[in-house]
DNA sequence: ACCAACCTACTTTATGTTCAGTAGGTGAGT
DNA sequence: ACTCACCTACTGAACATAAAGTAGGTTGGT
């Protein structure tokens, strides 16, 4: 923080502030969506003038696509596609907590860019295909190794369990009182049996 | 349509109007949300003009809640909550189909009213706990006829099925290739298995 | 005279962006 | 030691545009 040179501590600064900004945009998004706030509301909570924010970032659209690759190096940093796949969905909502601002900006960023025409639209599609591709291959997998019953088709299976995180995230978002982690437990619980093999009571 | 009263004719055409207008605003909405569109999309689509909107609509204000009004209309008219709950369930997906810009919505705009100070967020609070507290009911009814398992809190699993349900408008919307009968089917049917009393084969 | 269903032309406000400038630091040449 | 060219991190004011809303007119029916 307190470099020796005045210099380092100017660019520190300025690397300080892109990330204040960053966070700022973060937050402000995934309440008000990339349409709902202003470069003054994020400038204002990140301590600058809105000249000031495109100091750092070319346009609001630049910014857009920061706080999205930001997300995304989060993603790359926390998902974990090796292990089970009932216990990596039981492990979102606990993500959900920790950085709400960031797990749940998709939410909001994919309705927003629902229309083919959206300037986010691809992206943000390949982003929840892949997603969907993923929960597929865990599925496969688990039934290659004889974890899961052979007698469901992975990417439906696959689209419902996605369906229901989106959904949570969006409820949540709407409504924080409600108990994010029971309900997960039992979606989880119930999704264990339901991949199990024939063989078993519940 | 073609009435021998001109004046008749006149009235019936305004109506009309104001019904393409409401139609073009409920397809625009569940595609762009609220932000994204402006009077003058909506009165193009409609075949006004901004200000020959604004006619019928005291302010793009008024417009929305004439469009979600619309949609609680529907509401009262297709939902059943006398039935079965797995089957209304399973009805969902083809009132999607029938009606994407009516059905999907709210999914666009729940995300865009997230905020406890966004104009809609009352609104759209209680119409969700409304359709949540109507699942949990529809179980708990289930619970008490000895239909459904009572070991599953029909609070908890009320949220889990709105959940997929919203979580599935989203991705939809986002994707419509996907095949949601059958993701529907699958859902639906697991439904049934975990809410069948313990003495039962899948 | 009055109303309905518009339209054209305008005002107002909000917002992204640009521009010119300021304060302070760096490193090279003299 | 001193200046010169250049850098980073900003600010304040101005600019351009878009979009909601308004004023007043027109047409045609009662």
């Amino acid at each position: 923080m307190s470099d020796q040179r005045p210099y380092a501590a100017l660019l520190a600064k300025g690397e300080d502030r892109r990330q204040q900004i960053l966070v700022a945009a973060q937050r402000l998004l995934t309440r008000h969506g990339w349409r709902g706030i202003t470069l003054g509301q994020i400038a204002r909570e990140a301590g600058v003038t809105p000249a000031g924010l495109l100091h750092h970032f070319a346009s609001k659209e630049d910014l857009l696509h920061a706080a999205i690759d930001a997300r995304d190096a989060y993603d790359r940093a926390h998902a974990d596609f090796s292990g089970d796949l009932v216990v990596e969905v039981a492990r979102v909502a606990e993500r959900m907590r920790q950085a709400p601002d960031l797990v749940c900006m998709f939410a909001v960023l994919m309705m927003e860019n629902v229309d083919p025409d959206a300037p986010l639209h691809a992206r943000l599609l390949d982003r929840h295909r892949g997603g969907v591709d993923a929960v597929a291959r865990l599925i496969r997998e688990g039934q290659r190794t004889g974890r899961y019953r052979t007698d469901l088709d992975p990417a439906v299976k696959a689209l419902e369990i996605v369906a229901f995180i989106n959904g949570m995230e969006s409820i949540w978002l709407l409504d924080p009182s409600i108990p994010l982690t029971q309900v997960f437990k039992e979606y989880t619980g119930s999704l264990a049996r339901q991949l199990a093999p024939s063989p078993d009571s519940p």
